[in-house]
DNA sequence: CGCATAATGTACTAAATGGTACATTTGTCA
DNA sequence: TGACAAATGTACCATTTAGTACATTATGCG
């Protein structure tokens, strides 16, 4: 995986970004799996090419380490959402569009969704301290201002929407869709979490937003 | 609080009922806020009256008195439930008033979404080890299909929907405004948990719902 | 009253866990 | 080539943490 050629006399070669690769994707594996409190740097180490050292070499911490895992899979959600490219359609199906990858994308990323959850038990105090997180997420909003104006000037939309609120909306039924998935299964059965049951909710969802939305 | 009256020679007097309540009671607010792994027993032992002889006494380890938490939790909130009189009204206003319940106990309960999402970040494998809790909640769902029964008869209801499903929607939006609020405020600011912020997002999801349910 | 059992106090332990000290090697650049 | 900083290996430690051993007291019951 991290394809270092090992020294023939010592067995090792300097690889830092592989290092540092290595132990922030098995970082992220743990933590999301067990939590901060839970997930054991030691672990990390046992599913990593690399020893305890090079965490607190280039981490610092556990809390250090973290936060990194955190601000990467802040970073990786943004890298997705600039690849939708929903100017090319009118503001009913921008939006649509925009919800179902939304949905999409926090039910194949359960690990960031977990991370959010476990972040939010911590009442966001790393999210807080983090600089680049804060400033990152306010493009999410922005592309969903940009939809409201426009289904707004094509008489489509209402004028008061709120879209923060908006966002919310969305946000809530598609995280939670993943988020609450063990318990709501084990209390009200998998009928839900079926292919099928996935897609009607996602219609349901898309179709909720649009009406609230419509004049 | 536990009203033990200490004996003078010995300082101590017999009370099972007060001290398991109170190991309880403290348990639910540690593990509620720091999680299973990041909840010690030492911390709730020094929050109790009681020893830590005493927790293991009535609870045998660390996760009999986590799963005892996690079983009042979820009955507390079926009392809740069985509080309400849906009955008296018509369909869309006992709607309504099923909706308007469910976000105001959420609120009014973070530590029991705490302890939901918590159980979730587990994978539920607790809650499935309780009869209890599994049993015990089938009930919310027998509320709404109730009520949309009655719709349906009135002629207010769509025929075809799926009260699991509408369940689903009532809920995600209820809990999410209470689990994700530290990471959603931060990152977009504190308006919709002002007092009106939250009075508005209510009215939102009422009418997001009732005018799903319409025909 | 005396006895049996439930309830409680006190002190302790083994293991887990985050973190570090110290030595060594690798790569770069003059 | 040689020196110096960056990168890595190895072994170790102090503390925390869940859990227990053992003794003692309270209380109900015949």
């Amino acid at each position: 995986m991290t394809s270092k050629i090992k020294s023939r006399k010592t067995g090792w070669h300097q690889n830092p970004d592989a290092v540092r690769a290595d132990i922030l994707k098995t970082a992220t594996q743990v933590f999301a799996e067990h939590g901060l409190s839970g997930g054991r740097v030691d672990e990390i180490v046992r599913r990593t090419q690399t020893s305890k050292r090079m965490i607190y070499y280039y981490f610092g911490d556990k809390n250090g380490l973290y936060l990194a895992v955190l601000e990467a899979a802040y970073a990786r959600v943004r890298a997705g959402e600039d690849a939708l490219h929903l100017e090319d359609f009118d503001s009913m199906e921008a939006l649509a569009r925009l919800v179902e990858f939304t949905f999409d994308y926090h039910a194949a990323n359960p690990d960031y969704v977990r991370l959010v959850m476990i972040e939010n038990i911590h009442r966001a105090t790393h999210l807080k301290k983090s600089d680049t997180i804060t400033q990152l997420n306010l493009t999410a909003i922005d592309k969903l201002e940009q939809i409201c104006r426009d289904g707004v000037a094509e008489g489509r939309f209402r004028e008061d929407i709120d879209f923060i609120a908006l966002h919310w909306m969305i946000t809530s039924s598609c995280l939670f869709n993943v988020s609450n998935r063990s318990t709501f299964e084990q209390l009200y059965g998998g009928a839900i979490y079926s292919p099928e049951g996935q897609v009607n909710l996602k219609r349901m969802i898309v179709s909720a937003i649009q009406n609230h939305v419509a004049i």
